[in-house]
DNA sequence: TTGTAGGCGTTATCAG
DNA sequence: CTGATAACGCCTACAA
């Protein structure tokens, strides 16, 4: 417990021989304070082992370098790989990053705005686009920059960089549909805003083809997982002992798939073919290698927070729309 | 951009018809405030809308609610379930998290750490016991509680919750040598402090049986991927193909060997055994299941927070080292 | 280019 | 139980 006082800009300034103001500004704006009082400066703000503080620096100028992100869970490898995105472009930024982990509740996105907002936030990432009612108001007066990200379906308060969640499952149905697959089947977990508006594309696309029967639909509100994967296709082949094809929801669901089918002996692709989402590493090495479509989330996660610091510097980027597409790997699990 | 004037203290103060400090004292400790004024100010503070401003709190109270969080990875499976963890535990208390990504690096590491003791951090959880000597120097002077994560093999700077990874690949690699397997192998990736106590594990006890050859090791410092894990056992089986079983450093890594080893057509568990490590929830579904070393993630984290709480809150815990144990799952990929 | 004055919103301290 | 006063460390505005 180093009960030394603190170093403050005056202890530095008192060094120096100026005042605080001076170092304030030598250490904010380097240009404006002339080349050997800056010297002196920094020198002795090294030598005193001087450290702003943070909480004093914001209340004085009613501004913070915090980014708030939210985020509806921290065990999802989704968000897990937009997080990475968002940590590298934060790298050598003054900003710091605070966490919010809605658990997929529009209530605790409230209540976390709230805070995060009472904080005084340079700046904020936010998932999707379905908040409350009450979150939206905040968000569209928030007094900072606001980034929504994960899907273009909807219209932004402010600045969003996505993709469509809807092309996304029609793109994969139609693949489904296009290696000859009769009897497609959807399985989905969490069935949060995403997951349904894959699998509304999911429906009207099958539907166009004469090839959707609510009998090969599964779903649950639970989260997914591997074995919620396998236990649902179980479901599906009770009651729709025919299907021949599986979009699922993500990729834990789809491995899951994989090993029950084969549990079954259920041959890959021949009488069974798979259609994962998100594309983790894994899929290309499972065996079968699994048919995935690929959403760019690390970049996703780069791209916001590059938008939101330039915006948080006063100048906001030209298209504050981006949709950052997505892309379908077809790979054996589906035939090709 | 709502121009409002922040509401603050004051203006609860003078609805109610009292002076501020008695509302803070109120908001703070509402037993040293009379019944009746307390009333009248909870309901000013719900009309108004007020709510405290945090640096003007940290900066008053030379204090802060955020506890500092520093873990090497934020896509890494394990650290995300610790995470989850620690935002179980630190759910209904005061305090806020500021996660900071050390990405595997002692000079992060040490950096984040000065940023959170600059900013007053309340408390301070860490992973594990390998910090650079400033970062040691700095964690033993710092003026809040800290806790250290994820292992107990080293000595703690304060309070740590873990368990022996060294007891952890001792357990693994018996259990291979136990079942049989003469010409057990040794897969790992990133090669982290822990996973090198592992493997050291590793080395002494197949060692012990006679039964260790550094042929049959390899490894390297890149992430761990399932991908990954494919190319190594294929490197393994180059350089020492009468290979009968392998421990692998984590999980991905085993998923990996277990599906080059199928696309190889060797068979498992007769030609060939995999131990993973961690228990990802797939090990247990996946075709054939995956032995492996279920380690406690959440609770650790869960641990880690009640821990840290109850120090910030005075009363440091009685035993301040927690060894959380882990578990070793036999199945179908060890011949179980 | 540098400095002076004042205040940001809260809490510690000490009286009453 | 309640209040006055003085910080906390820095920054904005204005002045020199």
């Amino acid at each position: 417990m180093s009960d030394y006082r603190k170093i403050t800009l005056s202890d530095v300034a008192t060094r120096v021989g100026v005042s605080a103001i001076t170092v304030s500004r030598a250490l904010r704006s380097p240009e404006k304070v002339s080349v050997v009082v800056r010297e002196k400066i920094f020198a002795a703000v090294e030598d005193l082992g001087y450290v702003p503080d943070a909480a004093a620096r914001a209340l004085a100028s009613s501004r913070t370098n915090v980014i708030g992100v939210l985020i509806p869970s921290v065990t999802n490898n989704v968000f897990s790989d937009v997080l990475k995105g968002i940590y590298t472009g934060i790298e050598n930024t003054p900003f710091d990053l605070q966490l919010g982990n809605t658990r997929y509740s529009v209530l605790s996105e409230e209540q976390l705005l709230r805070v995060f907002l009472s904080q005084r936030s340079a700046g904020l990432v936010v998932t999707g686009t379905d908040q409350s009612g009450a979150a939206r108001a905040l968000l569209a007066s928030a007094p900072c920059p606001v980034v929504q990200i994960m899907e273009t379906d909807n219209e932004p308060v402010d600045m969003v960089v996505g993709f469509s969640h809807y092309q996304a499952g029609q793109a994969a149905t139609e693949h489904l549909l296009a290696q000859g697959y009769k009897k497609p089947a959807f399985i989905g977990a969490r069935m949060d805003p995403r997951t349904q508006r894959r699998f509304r594309a999911f429906a009207d696309t099958a539907k166009k083809a004469g090839a959707f029967d609510p009998a090969r639909v599964a779903t649950t509100p639970a989260p997914s997982t591997v074995t919620l994967g396998g236990q649902l296709f179980g479901d599906l082949l009770a009651t729709a002992p025919d299907t021949d094809a599986v979009f699922c929801n993500n990729d834990d669901i789809a491995l899951g798939v994989m090993f029950e089918a084969q549990r079954r002996r259920i041959s890959i692709p021949e009488s069974l073919g798979i259609c994962g989402f998100n594309d983790l590493e894994m899929m290309a090495v499972a065996e079968p290698p699994i048919t995935s479509v690929r959403t760019p989330r690390f970049e996703m996660g780069q791209r916001a927070i590059a938008m939101l610091i330039e915006a948080i510097g006063g100048t906001p980027p030209a298209r504050p729309l981006v949709d950052i597409g997505f892309q379908l790997l077809r790979r054996r699990s589906t035939g090709c």
